[in-house]
DNA sequence: CGGATAACCGACCTCTTCGGTAGGATTTAA
DNA sequence: TTAAATCCTACCGAAGAGGTCGGTTATCCG
């Protein structure tokens, strides 16, 4: 698998967020009571999407969760880097601080490692697929065909 | 990461037996000297190219294994299956029998689960980008820059 | 024939991550 | 002041990653 649970649960986890009208927070109880998922499980990732700015948070009774931009605005690379950590095909791939990839292999001279034209493409389709698909998007798609549950905005339960 | 070391090895090995004229076998033995990877680790991921039709291989003193095919047939998508299974974005992917993208949520009729379209996007971007590439390729590629190190036909040591 | 070479096979082992639980502390609206 | 919520840290079982090891079989070469 590329992905594990982690960005399967936090991407439902947005889409819930992005269903609301935006004004009042949503509770975590609600989310995980529409998506069926563990609440206690879910805290843990929403604390990555706060960490990486991508939604806000009111504590306290009637508090809950929303999102930091419009969900137009909010495109699934982030929200998976944020949840997953760093896009990379392998474990040898790593951004250098100027924004070049590099590969661990190559340290004796820049000569170019077998595999690294691959993972440079595959790389390349993956972020491109997730950079160009906006929260909005998935909203909107998935409130189409469903009558899915969605969060109610009150108390869960 | 989205792929382990199993993909990385596998793919440096075909890469090796792509780089050798053709006729003669390469011992494992060799391919590990060259690319300073575990032996007894490559023979479990060879049997798995082997299994999967890639690599084929002949016993004994001089044995080894060589392409079951010419380079420029070997597409990426096939090898990197072989090593690392099935190419599914999340768990919940599944190609169907009559080759439809599954996602288990959708057992409830068959409204989309709020995930699906972006992870099809990603699926996509991988495929192609491993479908598109040949092992020729990658042979090419890495023979440019490098004064690498070839397994040697002979015996290693 | 008899080594030596190498493919084959399966059991095992350690370490990390995944997916999840538990318990508590803190904040805030009613 | 109490109930509802976020927040935080620790823990835990299962599974997979990344190897290692020992042995068996097949084949060539002298």
């Amino acid at each position: 698998m590329l992905f594990s649970t982690k960005a399967e649960y936090g991407v439902r986890l947005m889409v819930e967020l992005g269903r609301q009208p935006g004004s009042r927070p949503v509770s975590l109880g609600s989310v995980a009571e529409a998506e069926k998922l563990p609440l206690s499980y879910l805290e843990h990732l929403v604390a990555k999407l706060r960490k990486a700015g991508l939604v806000t948070s009111t504590r306290g009774a009637h508090g809950g969760y929303r999102l930091a931009k419009p969900a137009e605005e909010i495109t699934m690379d982030a929200v998976v880097e944020a949840l997953e950590g760093q896009i990379a095909p392998m474990e040898c791939f790593h951004d250098s601080p100027e924004g070049k990839v590099l590969c661990s292999h190559e340290s004796d001279g820049d000569q170019a490692c077998s595999t690294k034209l691959l993972w440079m493409r595959v790389q390349g389709g993956v972020t491109k697929a997730l950079a160009g698909t906006t929260l909005a998007e998935l909203v909107e798609f998935s409130s189409h065909s469903a009558a899915k549950p969605t969060a109610t905005v009150g108390s869960a339960a």
